[in-house]
DNA sequence: ATTATAGGTGGCGATTCGAAACTCAACCTT
DNA sequence: AAGGTTGAGTTTCGAATCGCCACCTATAAT
């Protein structure tokens, strides 16, 4: 059962490990209410209207993950505080990217707050995909391809 | 990145909107064979190994959302071919963000296949944050803002 | 000493998921 | 035309997850 039928069939892809660590239900908004400021246990809760045990386990599983960090306050040890480390800082192209789509394609309308630049103020652009050199790029100038049929890609078809 | 704690209480985020027609559990899966070029119920269904009524809950609920469309094949109208709209494609910067999150952060290892730009045949950019003007914006140059912060500068002063 | 606050747990019914069997119309073969 | 196969679902049913609510524990405020 060696055969590579299509191009597409032995597919690894980092998508799924991508989706087990943001892919449940609240995880998303979760991440956006810590991108927004908020960073403890009664915030998101009456933020977001989420059950307290599934945000208990929200919570954990994205500790878990690396992308949040759970600091205990020393002025106040009831106090937990969640703050995004950098790997949830890496995440914003994703949910900008995931935000601005339900902008246009859902809601139709502005979201609120919006995200502008600190120098300007003036709203980000749209996140779209591009090429190394920075043009944009849209679908029909994208194609898939194996990594060996990749041009700069000097290694790592190591075995078989 | 900046925080405005009051005014957030009052938050109209497309995200939920966007999260309501791709946050469940295949969604973006099913959208990432799509765009690999996958149309049909049992190409999908081999692909990712999902449930048969859950496919057909998630297909439908794509084609709900007018995230794919739904054409019977002429030539066989046993067929079924799931096509991407343009909302659809739409979402395929959010796709490769994630991917690539998922790459750098999850699984650690280059993807496969990539994307690439048909002209040179050369791996796709990073999916970043830029500014309207296409400066590479990060977290500590972003900062939230409300629409009347915004959209006029005298605005900017009024507010509070 | 009592009360309030922060961050959870546990119980329990309702919803959703998942694997496998079943349906059913449309094609294919003879 | 008969019988088989394929494509796209639907049904069934047990397991897992969700969500509301009450409760718990440690710390802080009065």
């Amino acid at each position: 059962m060696g055969q590579l039928r299509e191009n597409l069939k032995a597919v690894e892809c980092s998508l799924p490990a991508a989706l087990e660590a943001m892919g449940e239900r609240w995880s998303f908004l979760i991440l956006r209410a810590a991108f927004n400021g908020l960073h403890h246990f009664e915030e998101f809760q009456s933020e977001l209207g989420i059950a307290r045990n599934i945000l208990a386990n929200r919570l954990a599983r994205l500790v878990g993950h690396g992308i949040l960090e759970r600091h205990s306050l020393p002025e106040d040890r009831r106090k937990i505080e969640y703050r995004l480390t950098e790997k949830g800082y890496a995440l914003l192209p994703t949910m900008v990217a995931l935000r601005q789509w339900g902008e246009r394609w859902e809601t139709g309308v502005p979201a609120s707050p919006i995200l502008v630049d600190a120098r300007d103020r003036k709203p980000i652009a749209q996140v779209k995909v591009r090429a190394h050199d920075g043009r944009v790029l849209e679908k029909q100038d994208l194609v898939w391809a194996l990594p060996e049929d990749v041009l700069d890609d000097k290694a790592a078809e190591a075995a078989e």
